[in-house]
DNA sequence: ACCTGAACACCGTTCAAGT
DNA sequence: ACCTGAACACCGTTCAAGT
């Protein structure tokens, strides 16, 4: 065959086989994303930077749709809960991406342009410049943990309800892990929110 | 050689011996891990259950360090301080294994101990059962994300410092990667505990 | 420029053979 | 019970050859 006319696949087509692959399988390899493209093994490298590049595709692919339009309009506190909210969106949407995602640096713009907003509401809150990035870490831990959690392996927490029977008959409540990670994240950010607030030096913003 | 009178090798010197690749090099294959003991690559499967079991091997080593004393004692909030922080501390020191860890269920009973403590602390400050799941999930989340990000590669953000004049002069302030997920997991707890003690309905407790 | 086939070094797992 | 060597199926990457 040797070139064709017009190429066979693009850097777009490879994304989102990509991310067709990881969310149904859990993973990618090279081989299969290739036959999943109809095409052999080592065309992949004509357009993408071996394995970690097809991962970087990836991730600025999924992080594209992070849009948050009207933040600078809200109250510090709701926007921040909406950009927070849209960041765990975008990955949770995809939840076998995330291990795959947080082994590279970052260096989309993406993300940068993101956190650049995360930082500009929670200074307009009222932090010091050092709290704002010691916050802007922490949200991203949370972020990171709980679209993690998302996609962890359902748990057989086979537990011992001898042993632990409060733990055991909690346990029981719950609905799928899904349901559970998904609440567990809405409960957290209200927790993070609340204790920011409270954090807060003087109330310089107040809004009903 | 065959079957040596005493074997060769035990799950204490695998666990051990892979501790060390993971801790040097980042990660662990079963013939590096063979050649570090000694011992050819099919030996190990007398002794472990595989890739897989090497890493649960590794994790209930790891997690063993994770005791403390007299969270009974303690009233809630600073005992669930003093859980969380035990939790943290046994991850950064090997952080980067959390990537390894977060593929596969927690089966170790260990692990399964320290939640169940967790849950107890929880239920006697007052939450209901099913938020203390959701408080589990949370604080599982959180300092899952903070470990990861003491290993997290050293960040190139190169930011746009006219784009961003804020930003960039606040990650000026940061001292390097690891003091500053320190920091940030240390911040990152106050707040989660603040936001929690405001939950609470009514203090049903208070010690000082 | 872009696809191919062959080649290389690496990986995880199994299993009969040996004591 | 426990180590070995050989075998298998899989992986990521490179590169000369072809148009």
């Amino acid at each position: 065959m040797a070139r064709p006319s017009s190429p066979l696949i693009t850097r777009e087509a490879i994304a989102e086989a990509a991310i067709g692959l990881i969310d149904r399988a859990g993973d990618f390899s090279m081989p299969k994303l290739a036959g999943a493209l109809g095409v052999r093994q080592s065309s992949l490298y004509n357009h993408v930077n071996g394995r970690e590049g097809v991962i970087e595709l990836v991730r600025t692919r999924c992080i594209e749709d992070l849009v948050v339009p009207n933040y600078r309009e809200l109250p510090w506190r709701e926007a921040l809960r909406a950009l927070i909210q849209a960041y765990w969106r975008s990955l949770a949407a995809h939840p076998n991406l995330v291990p795959l995602l947080i082994r590279q640096t970052v260096s989309s713009e993406v993300v940068i342009d993101y956190y650049a907003r995360i930082i500009e509401v929670l200074l307009r809150a009222g932090l010091g410049e050092e709290r704002a990035v010691h916050m802007l870490s922490v949200i991203d831990d949370f972020v990171l943990g709980a679209a993690l959690d998302v996609g962890s392996p359902e748990v057989a927490w086979s537990i011992n309800a001898e042993r632990y029977p409060r733990f055991a008959r909690a346990l029981q409540l719950m609905p799928n892990r899904e349901a559970r990670a998904s609440d567990a994240f809405g409960f957290g950010l209200d927790l993070i929110l609340d204790g920011l607030a409270r954090h807060l030096p003087a109330p310089s913003e107040r809004t009903h």
